[in-house]
DNA sequence: TTTAAATATGATATATTGTATCATATTGAT
DNA sequence: ATCAATATGATACAATATATCATATTTAAA
């Protein structure tokens, strides 16, 4: 069984126990985020159904499903870019904490990581003491990746 | 004179320094982002100078004045938001640094702030050890402000 | 097993943010 | 006064996102 059709198994039974329903459409849209290294946006989705499996999903349909995913933590919205990732954590059972992102301004590469608790303390007492309270510390930030690192201006 | 007409003319000199100009329809946009404690989007300035100037200033021209605002250093742009804010600094002479933005996600109020440098310092080694690099620790929170936070659910 | 309620998806229209492109106006230096 | 550079206008359209009402599918209860 291939990495996506197992991270798909796993994604399935956390929904149940949720007593939600991974649909075959959602399960369609989880899988284009996962075949992807890079974040997608709700339209490209919509191309990645109808080039892999023929299927004309409308954009409502996917903007729906993207939301249901978030709400079952397999997916992640990117505010910088406004793109979707596929959680990079789905097959694990342990507790990552709140992820980071690293967003490749250049080809839309992204990396999940997590940063030190202490140092999420930090930034959060920084704005407390601005009269701001953090609403979720999963950080975006405009990055270049190895790759591109080299040919950027 | 005005708080704002006095910042206003700290910018103008800003630009003639630069040996650039800071027209009427500039400073329109500039006062705009100036006078609200909130961030703007381009076309809620259009609205703003129809308001405020009786002028009808194409979406198209806004974009490129935040544009030229930007590269002065006067504006900036919250990818988060998609929305845009003064400069807190402008009349300052000393460096501030580069600024991180609190963004309330209920009203748009945006607080600039200034993140030590040793935070800085540690975030930007997590990302190096993932393998990217960041572009500016110009990093954006999505917040609550004081006076949302009693109100949210 | 049929049916009602809940859930999921489709269809359509439209809002919001942003860019491309070509034309025109204004400014500043020669 | 004229030319080049800069700034703005006008128009079209792309990309992202939401509102709303209709239809289909699933689940669970009668």
């Amino acid at each position: 069984m291939s990495k996506v059709q197992t991270i798909i198994k796993h994604a399935e039974q956390q929904c149940k126990e949720n007593g939600a329903r991974l649909t075959d459409k959602r399960k369609h849209i989880l899988s284009g985020l996962l075949q992807s290294d890079k974040a997608l946006s709700a339209y490209e989705l919509v191309d990645y159904c109808k080039a892999e499996f023929d299927e004309n999903i409308p954009a409502m349909s996917v903007y729906r499903i993207l939301e249901f995913l978030e709400e079952e933590h397999l997916v992640h919205k990117l505010k910088l870019a406004n793109k979707y990732v596929a959680c990079a954590h789905i097959t694990c059972d342990h507790d990552h904490g709140v992820p980071q992102f690293l967003i490749c301004n250049q080809c839309q590469r992204v990396k999940e990581i997590s940063i030190s608790k202490s140092t999420i303390k930090t930034l959060q007492r920084n704005v407390e003491e601005a009269g701001f309270h953090l609403l979720t510390p999963q950080l975006e930030m405009n990055c270049l990746c190895d790759s591109c690192m080299p040919n950027a201006a």
